[in-house]
DNA sequence: CGTACTTTTGAATCGCATCAAATCTGGTGG
DNA sequence: CCACCAGATTTGATGCGATTCAAAAGTACG
């Protein structure tokens, strides 16, 4: 393990034996550096640090289908059982990837009843994410889309932004433009208040007409 | 067990421990039904057999927020591990439902090397397909999501229908005048082919009117 | 045969994407 | 310290595609 920089300290990580930590790879990717490719045997389970990382695969009429968008968090959870990568993993945009040899990882969870316990957990969890996410996302309307997150990824009504609004605005399926504006009438309307990266529910009841 | 059905063959049921599918309890839940609500101890893991189930929460603003909606498979996998539920659980449409007593699905889990992995597979599983969906309903064309629907889901280009179209639009996030459209079109300028539920990609290249 | 639901087509409307452009921001190097 | 640049943020104008409302035709089922 690269010693230059110092364990991050995500939960997912923390729970992690040590073997495992030690045996961690700091990497450094480029834009468009591949991780692996569609066909290759898993071996390496990756964690995504900073940059954003896409799952893709070339669909049959030759367009590109993007399976996954990842910033933060582990890259592709079904490799861990998978003998051959369903998809290629690409870097979007620059950034820093963890790389655990996927052997160790496996033994890991075979071994450590706590790290097993930690990683179900995990999957639960983004599970939990991922479906709320799918709901926000059939909503039609900007308005809702940002109350839905506000609600489902916020504490108590209460958001911290780990990210800048364009990358928020694709999160949420919106055109940033979409989102600005969408904050300011929110905001404007007094159901939200808006400072820095705090986003929080203003108490005030929505009118039928701010999230039509 | 009520044995007036016979046990169905979903690969998710069949990999359960003989005494856990002899826990199993049949539900038919009228439209409205609770199967558990926000704050509650899980005591059943559910199932889904046919119906519509919705996992909601009261927002702030008093509007309802969908979590999951299932037509088939388990409701809340993270009931498996949470002191209390985060959420309602309702049944939308009528259907029927199986219930799995919570201790004994635990200790299926604990004990029984097997299902565990079954349980993790199908993890696993549920976040690629969630994270799919999400990034389909990322796409800003009916006819792009309904090509990544018929990729993702598909195998190798055929896509076996199991539910109805009007379903499907609604895991589409579109409106069902949409999606008949837009099949319409598609097929009529030959990307795909339509026949009864079963949908294939044509062959045809995709030219860049017909995805927009 | 009647009822409920899905499927299908038509027409009008609206919200968001898109294109454009200006401003603001943080970071870099001279 | 300032000039400069890349990116994010913000506002404006326009067009398009999906929603919505409406209604007809088809289908399953008791």
């Amino acid at each position: 393990m690269n010693k230059t920089t110092e364990w991050p300290e995500n939960k997912e990580l923390a729970s992690m034996p040590y073997a495992l930590q030690a045996a961690a790879v700091w990497l450094e990717v480029v834009q468009g550096a591949q991780l692996f490719r569609i066909g290759q045997p898993p071996r390496t389970m990756f964690y995504v640090l900073s940059g954003e990382m896409r799952l893709t695969r070339m669909s049959l009429d030759g367009a590109e289908m993007i399976l996954q968008r990842t910033r933060c968090g582990f890259l592709a959870e079904a490799s861990i059982e998978a003998s051959a990568y369903h998809c290629d993993a690409v870097a979007f945009e620059p950034g820093t990837v963890l790389g655990f040899p996927i052997a160790i990882f496996r033994k890991a969870l075979e071994v450590d009843v706590t790290f097993r316990k930690a990683w179900t957990s995990h999957l639960v969890q983004e599970i939990r994410r991922a479906r709320a996410r799918s709901e926000r996302l059939t909503l039609k309307s900007a308005a809702k889309r940002v109350l839905h997150y506000l609600e489902s990824e916020g504490q108590n009504g209460v958001l911290k932004l780990e990210q800048s609004r364009k990358a928020w605005s694709a999160e949420l399926g919106l055109s940033h433009e979409a989102l600005y504006r969408t904050l300011a009438r929110l905001e404007q309307e007094g159901v939200i208040s808006v400072e820095e990266n705090t986003i929080r529910f203003a108490g005030k009841m929505i009118n039928s007409a701010s999230v039509r």
